[in-house]
DNA sequence: ACTTTATTTAGATGATTATCTAAATATCTA
DNA sequence: TAGATATTTAGATAATCATCTAAATAAAGT
């Protein structure tokens, strides 16, 4: 869960899942889309993937990079959980 | 929104906002319930506060925080964008 | 006014992070 | 196997961050 929140605090980051949103990419493509180094890209598609948010495929000698949902649907429960009444502490 | 985002990723602040969501609290009843300086926690509420995530207001000698769901809200918001069917780019 | 209690601000330090360039690895093609 | 392309790994550096202790501010009680 940590991995994940602080994989997301990252401007670039949000914005490569964005990009994998519309359609997967290759690194390369990826790359393409910012103005800093490849190494740098591939470091935070590194990040992305230890958080579970993405997930690479070699074809080629492409490495495709696609959205990994799991993740995010449970951050998203984490949220809805926080959306409960205020002060709800269960009882019944 | 980067600020959001960063103000969750560390676990001393979702915990914070974890207890806020139960009731508000003072400064000094949430720092009681860690292991950590007061003035690190104070600094972890500005963090908060700064990101919109909380609300503060002095009552005597005690400053009392509670949560603002505002923000957690709008990003709720971001992981429901998020959710749409993958590859939707909105061709109808 | 002085003391106590609650909280924040200041300043310092060690750890983590984002970024870079250079080098390594992997795959394909001629 | 040599060369080209795609990507990552290594190593360095500057910036940001979490934390601490000490000092400052604020309110209340005596």
């Amino acid at each position: 869960m940590n991995d994940t929140f602080k994989a997301l605090a990252d401007p670039t980051r949000r914005q490569i899942i964005q990009l994998l949103k519309e359609r997967d990419l290759t690194a390369g493509e990826i790359a393409d889309r910012f103005s800093i180094s490849k190494p740098s890209i591939s470091h935070h598609l590194s990040t992305l993937k230890n958080a579970g948010l993405i997930d690479d495929t070699r074809q080629g000698q492409n490495i495709i990079y696609s959205l990994n949902m799991t993740v995010i649907q449970e951050t998203l429960g984490w949220f809805l959980g926080m959306m409960g009444t205020k002060g709800d502490d269960s009882r019944v």
